[in-house]
DNA sequence: AGTCTATTGATAAGGGTTATCATTTACAGA
DNA sequence: TCTGTAAATGATAACCCTTATCAATAGACT
C-alpha cells in the first residue's frame, strides 16, 4: 500500500515534469485524497476528502487536478451517473464493466471475456477501429430481491 | 407513417387518461416535434422543432413532456453525451446498442445476440435480476480512418 | 535570492435541468 | 353548455456541476 502510493505519486510527478508542469502541495493533497477513497467517487467526495487533509483547498483546484489524474492515467471516468461524473482508480485497476443495483446502488465490477470478444467482432463487422467502450448492466441485486419477496 | 403517428398519439392519450392527466395542445406539439425528428435528439433540438410547429412553447414544458414520453414508453434515453441527455424513439424501435465514431460522431445502431446472451449469463452469475443495460462502443469509423491514412 | 511561469483559490459565469408560481386550460359533471 | 376544480402552462428564478477569470502566490530554474 505504501509502495503503491509512492508509485502513483512518482507517476504523477513524471507526468508533470514531462510537460513542464509543477508538483504542488495542492496536487499532492488531491492525489492523497483520491487514493484514500474507494472506487466510483464524485469530485464532490474528493473535495471533502482533500479538505479533511488540508482545509482551504479550492474546489476549482480539485476539479482541475482530477482531470490531470485522468490524463496521467491514475484515474478513469467510470459511469457518469445522473448529473455528476464518477471516477475510479486506474493504476493497477484493469478494465472492467459494471453491474449496478437500481435499488440500493450496489456495484459489482466484472469482466466477461465472451463479451469483450463479441465486442471486437462488432468493431470488425462495421470496420471501426476500437477505442474503448462502456457497458453498464442494471438490475436488482439478490439482497434487494429478497426484501421484495418478503 | 400516418398510422404510426396515430398509434403513438393514442398511446400517449391512454397513458395520460389512466393517471388523470390531460392531453393538451402543448403536449401534442411536443409529441409531433419529437416524432418528426430522427434518432438521438437533445431536448434542445426538440424545443427548436416544437417552436417551429408552435412558437411560444415554453422550454420547461418540453423538458416535462419529454420526461412524460419516456414514462409512456414512447421515448427512451439513449446515450447521455457530455452534458446534455439524448433521446430516441422507443415505439416500434427495438432495443439496440450503439457504436459511435469519436471523430465525426457517426452512430451505428447494432444488436448482437451473442453479447445479449453473455449479459444474461453475467446477471445469473451474480444473482441479479435484469432490468436493462447500456452498451456504448467507441472507435473510429472507416471514413475517418481513411482520412488518417492520407 | 531573483526571475519567470505555472498554479492557486475566490468568485463569477456557463450550460443543462428543475422548481416556483400566477395564469390559463382541459375535462368531468351539473 | 356552463361551471368547478385540478392539472398544465410559460416566464422566471433557482439549482447543480463544471469551467473561466484573474490577481495573488508559489514552484523551479539560474
Ligand atoms: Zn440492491
Ligand atoms: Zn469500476
Ligand atoms: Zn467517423
Ligand atoms: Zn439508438
Amino acid at each position: 500500500m505504501e509502495y503503491a502510493l509512492r508509485d502513483e505519486r512518482a507517476l504523477l510527478e513524471k507526468y508533470l515534469r514531462d510537460r513542464g508542469l509543477k508538483m504542488t502541495r495542492a496536487r499532492e493533497t488531491v492525489l492523497d485524497a483520491f487514493l484514500g477513497l474507494e472506487s466510483h467517487v464524485s469530485v464532490e467526495a474528493v473535495i471533502e476528502a482533500a479538505r479533511r487533509l488540508d482545509p482551504g483547498v479550492g474546489q476549482a483546484t480539485v476539479f482541475r487536478t482530477v482531470k490531470l489524474l485522468v490524463d496521467a492515467g491514475l484515474a478513469r471516468e467510470a459511469c457518469h451517473d445522473d448529473g455528476s461524473r464518477l471516477f475510479e482508480h486506474a493504476y493497477n485497476h484493469a478494465h472492467h464493466d459494471h453491474l449496478t443495483c437500481t435499488r440500493c446502488g450496489a456495484v459489482v465490477e466484472f469482466i466477461d471475456p465472451d463479451i469483450e470478444r463479441s465486442q471486437e467482432a462488432v468493431y470488425r463487422r462495421y470496420g471501426f477501429r476500437s477505442s474503448g467502450h462502456r457497458l453498464e448492466l442494471y438490475g436488482v441485486c439478490p439482497d434487494c430481491a429478497a426484501k421484495d419477496a418478503e
